[in-house]
RNA sequence: GGCCCCAUCGUCUAGCGGUCUAGGACGUCGCCCUUUCACGGCGAAAACACGGGUUCGAUUCCCGUUGGGGUCACCA
């Protein structure tokens, strides 16, 4: 049967994000939803969001406000409304007695227990374990009145079957290999296996790409497909991504969820987008790939077919570079409330514009948010400020007295902004006959309570006279 | 265990028979810039898993071995 059939007159390219939500949206998930959503993009065609909620234990509404929330904050805009799975558990009842009246599909009466003692068995003889098709042939009368009953697939039970995956090739597999899998439960709900080929049918999706742990799925949905005569989609299985380990992702180490990158670690979207594009795929030697560019570039024939491992400093790495990229206004509203966690009140606007004049100086020296935040910090200590050890250790022995000749420089300065203050400060090196590096980590240390800021003449200029003057006062008084 | 997939520096990758003494990036280590830390610049160490083929010639093609991963539900 040729893919092409039904879509023929009809070329646009539609894909679709299918998440269970049964969790918070991880990279594993945001990532396939990107190459989704840039295979759509690029080809201008439609990328659509399905909710698969059949799971009614498992799927809780917090999960589905994270996982659209997380595909938000990405960019990860889809067309239209979220379609919700369990809603269109009728449709797929219908298809399935469609299947039964055709033959496609059959009743299996066996119980729970039964299946499970021949599985048993299968795995004593060390058999491959599938259902045996007791019913496949079987009369439904033999089956005592009212009996419960699952729908089941008529498999091919001979051949093979090819896919032409665009990311793993041709992969084939017997067709003696699959058994008569569940279409209906007992309770007359679709299972997953029937849902998803009906919806990507129903929702007209062109490209199936997702996670390489359905390969082996699409063979067993491909049997739903052509039962019903329908028009195959293209498939593309991405490799999973693993965590450092080499170990399937999981909840233990690198599963966090997006949120976690936003919120705790203060990663910027762009730049996780960047580094999941990165993940898998490739394009020559640039790495550096903004959304814009991954539009124009992206291409299901340059998806690598190995599974990846995360890397944490691989990711920072790129956040710092959008950090420097990023525009400062938006870096300080993104900023202003970690720095308000971190001294316990909120921002005023004065507080507020301040940061923003920081910000040039600020986030060159960052990776991510909180970092960013921390060496914000000394702008808004109040006093007297608290020393770390080796700030500490430069206010030591003599220290006191040269601050109290630069307090009287600074004094005089007439114009406070950088360079008044650079040459205040350079008069004093040169008359104390010192480099202005023996001038510039002990005042370093007063003003921040640190050896680590941005450069001096900044820090000065930033704090304001006022604020300096006081700070050196609280250094020269109390060793004096 | 059956079936399926994968295999280049520690990691992400470029390479699609000769251009490979295998390129880039992150990380690591030096040096430079410099008032500190970053940023930036320069440089170094670091990989074709193994064994057979095919070929005049294999990192590139084929087979096997080994290693890793995925999947085998009335879960998705």
């Amino acid at each position: 049967m040729d893919a092409s059939a039904d879509t023929a007159s009809n070329t646009e390219v539609v894909t679709r994000f299918a998440p269970s939500p049964t969790g918070f949206l991880h990279i594993g998930g945001a990532r396939t939803a990107l190459f989704n959503w840039l295979l759509a993009r690029r080809a201008g065609g439609r990328f659509l969001v399905r909710i698969e909620d059949t799971d009614r234990a498992r799927s809780t509404q917090p999960a589905i406000d994270a996982i659209l929330d997380g595909m938000r904050w990405l960019g990860l805009d889809w067309d239209g409304e979220p379609v919700f799975q369990f809603q269109r558990a009728a449709r797929h009842a219908e298809v399935a007695q469609a299947m039964l009246d055709s033959g496609h599909a059959y009743k299996c009466f066996a119980t729970a227990e039964e299946l499970e003692a021949m599985r048993a068995d299968q795995r004593a003889r060390k058999q491959p374990l599938r259902y045996d098709g007791r019913w496949r042939d079987r009369d439904p009368a033999e089956a005592p009145a009212g009996a419960p009953f699952v729908v089941r697939l008529r498999a091919e039970t001979t051949g093979a079957t090819t896919i032409h995956d665009q990311v793993q090739g041709d992969v084939t597999v017997q067709n003696a290999e699959l058994d008569d899998m569940v279409l209906l439960r007992s309770d007359g709900t679709p299972t997953y296996m029937l849902a998803v080929v009906v919806d990507d049918h129903d929702m007209g999706v062109t490209h199936v790409v997702r996670g390489d742990d359905h390969l082996n799925n699409a063979f067993r949905q491909l049997g739903i497909v052509r039962a019903m005569g329908w028009a195959e989609p293209v498939y593309a299985h991405i490799p999973l991504i693993h965590g450092p380990d080499g170990a399937k992702l999981s909840k233990r180490h690198g599963a966090l969820g997006v949120e976690a990158y936003r919120d705790e670690l203060g990663i910027l979207p762009e730049a996780l987008d960047n580094y999941l594009l990165r993940l898998g795929w490739g394009h020559g030697d640039t790495d550096i790939i903004d959304r814009t560019a991954a539009t124009a570039l992206f291409d299901l024939a340059d998806v690598g077919r190995s599974p990846s491992r995360t890397d944490a400093k691989k990711l920072e790495n790129l956040n710092g570079h959008y950090i420097r990229e990023a525009d400062d206004a938006r870096l300080t509203d993104l900023v202003a409330p970690r720095v308000a966690a971190l001294i316990d009140r909120p921002l005023t606007p004065d507080d507020h514009a301040l940061l923003l004049r920081a910000m040039p100086e600020l986030k060159p020296r960052a990776r991510d948010l909180n970092d960013l935040a921390d060496g914000a910090l000394f702008l808004y200590r109040t006093r007297p400020l608290p020393l770390d050890d080796k700030a500490a250790g430069l206010l030591q022995g003599d220290a006191p007295v040269l601050l109290a000749t630069i307090a009287g420089e600074l004094a005089g300065v007439e114009t406070w902004d950088v360079a008044g203050v650079e040459a205040a400060l350079r008069v004093v090196a040169e008359r104390a006959g010192l480099g202005l590096g023996k001038v510039a980590q002990p005042l370093r240390a007063a003003l921040t309570g640190r050896t680590t800021s941005p450069g001096i003449f900044d820090v000065v200029a930033l704090l304001g006279r006022d604020e300096t003057l006081a700070r050196i006062g609280d250094r020269t008084a109390t060793a004096a």
